[in-house]
DNA sequence: ATTGGCACTCGGTAACATCGAGTGCCAACG
DNA sequence: CGTTGGCACTCGATGTTACCGAGTGCCAAT
């Protein structure tokens, strides 16, 4: 589509845009780089360049800025994945040598390494807890009338209900609702756990257990909060000049919702980077996303992405997101 | 400390730049307020107020801005807490009408009920889940070498710990070593398990019940993450104008323990309110800090806050820090 | 003690000139 | 014919100057 020129000349603005954040000129492009034309030769390239689309000029007189289509082109066409730098890629190891504890902090701090390493934001998205089998149900009778259901799943992940029973009720029956459930819950997979169990032959025990089945059910049904680890947001700051800019980024990602869709749209999509209008909202016409799905067990499990300014630096997110994706990976299989 | 008019023309200065965010001049004052003395002797007045150290001017021939020291009059001289506007307090109302769930939801919720009510925003520190005793101890098997660890205690909280063990496991170990653990350390407070229990007579069963003293233990000893429910941190980027501010004051609300320590030390302190270096963080010069100690059981249960810039609405947030946190009591009462 | 009056200050805004980075275009060149 | 040096041109950025007006401090009169 884009002659060697062409395409060595956007190459270079958008680098060159990367790294200063003005406008880029002819001259700039002719002293610095491998392209060995003149400015001129340059300049009308450039503005070829500028009617297919890919180069703006923010006024006449002023240097050329990448549109969304010229970003586009820059990362397709990076070629080699791209190293770590020496001492990013010695921090990730590090962190993953040292990675311990429940995975829950694990995947927070993990959305603070890629912040760290990017200077961005990171954004991690766990793996979805579906398709686990219940592997224990247990009530622990906390007051006359509360009853705490904890629920452990195949994964390590846990649930927990409280219950608010209308009777009073004994140790003995909540351990005997809690000996019943077990009974014939436990291998269920979460999310389609039965909707009643068969008598037990005392009513308060069967009280306690439909108790919690409708707990169960109630927390399946509408859109359960998916937690989403945002590390660095106060990197959005930076990231963009306008303080609208900012206040509305930063609200898109306290939307626990938004943001997990945000990256499972571009997952889904095959996209490794999602550039201003491609992460569909308007919000971000000014930000890039750039990401990586990690898989479990040969699942897609979760993803990792960070998110800065669309005039961000590809090559070293896109090597940070996947070498930390790799390092998750190996991390969340051995367990 | 200040006569009667001095106080007025204060109060009016403060109230006046809380709804502009203008530097105030001495015409604006007479015009509108209650103070009716010509703008000439308010004029004097207002020089006595900044030597005094109340106002100051950001330069010569502009009008006058609250000092820290300003605010804290201002705060200090509000006489009645202030109710809540109508439809902000139907809104705390049918908040704690609907709430339900578990209480780590009901928080975040809460925090960003503050901020939603303040328009600045809102933090809320949950009961510490200290001294509340373990109700049971529970051990599932995960996979061979794998076995969680889940403690539930009497406040309804729950831990939950991964142990790799060095050996593997039958389910017949693992439930000896459950019963084993929970017949010692059921009652036991949090934080102060025993460091070892007697032997059960099986060595595996004994070596699983020290990978959970263990695990337990290294919990507890170094300043474990509290968790914090941060809402609204969107609307700092409204709340300050330069850039570095917004992105300083983001970062500080990343960092879980500094927020709690923040808002114990201001409770602590028996403040109602943190103006500007009271909060004792450079960051926080041009913020100011709402909070609210609740109590559950007569004890310091946690504290909610509303963090904005010094020139916050003090009246609304106070009166909005204080609604929260007495819902807040009796439905943490009610459980 | 209060106040009207007044000279004064100084940030903000507008009008205007200047500078220079960068452009588009064109004629000349290999 | 693609490339290039040259050149007129554009226009944001920067600086200068002038002016306006909100607001001040001070003082003399009440």
């Amino acid at each position: 589509m884009l002659d060697d020129r062409k395409a060595a000349i956007l190459r270079a603005v958008v680098q060159e845009y990367i790294e200063t954040a003005q406008p880029v000129g002819s001259g700039r492009i002719a002293d610095a780089d491998g392209v060995d034309v003149s400015s001129a030769t340059i300049r009308n390239e450039m503005a070829t360049l500028e009617t297919e689309g890919y180069l703006v000029q923010p006024h006449t007189s002023a240097g050329r800025i990448p549109t969304e289509k010229g970003y586009r082109y820059f990362v397709d066409t990076i070629g080699s994945p791209g190293a770590l730098r020496g001492d990013h890629a010695r921090q990730v190891s590090s962190f993953f040598r040292a990675a311990h504890g429940e995975i829950e902090e694990m995947l927070e701090a993990t959305s603070r390494l890629l912040s760290g390493i990017t200077d961005w934001t990171g954004v991690v998205v766990p793996p979805p807890s579906t398709e686990t089998p219940l592997r224990s149900i247990h009530l622990v009778q906390l007051a006359p009338q509360h009853v705490l259901a904890v629920s452990v799943y195949g994964d390590g992940s846990i649930d927990k209900h409280t219950l608010d029973v209308d009777v009073e009720v004994t140790e003995a029956q909540v351990a005997s609702a809690s000996a019943h459930l077990s009974a014939q819950m436990i291998g269920t997979i979460r999310g389609s756990e039965p909707r009643s169990v068969t008598s037990s032959g005392d009513a308060t025990t069967d009280r306690i257990a439909a108790s919690v089945l409708e707990a169960l059910d109630a927390s399946n049904e509408p859109a359960a909060p998916t937690d989403v680890f945002v590390g660095g947001a106060s990197r959005v700051a930076s990231a963009f000049d306008a303080v609208e800019t900012v206040q509305a980024v930063l609200h898109v990602l306290e939307q626990q919702l938004v943001v997990v869709t945000l990256l499972r749209d571009v997952v889904d999509r095959g996209l490794q980077v999602a550039i201003g209008s491609e992460t569909g909202m308007e919000t971000l016409a000014n930000a890039a996303l750039v990401v990586a799905p990690y898989t479990v067990d040969g699942e897609r499990a979760g993803a990792i992405g960070v998110l800065g300014p669309a005039r961000m630096d590809y090559r070293e997110a896109m090597a940070a997101v996947a070498a930390v994706s790799n390092r998750l990976e190996t991390r969340l299989i051995e367990g």
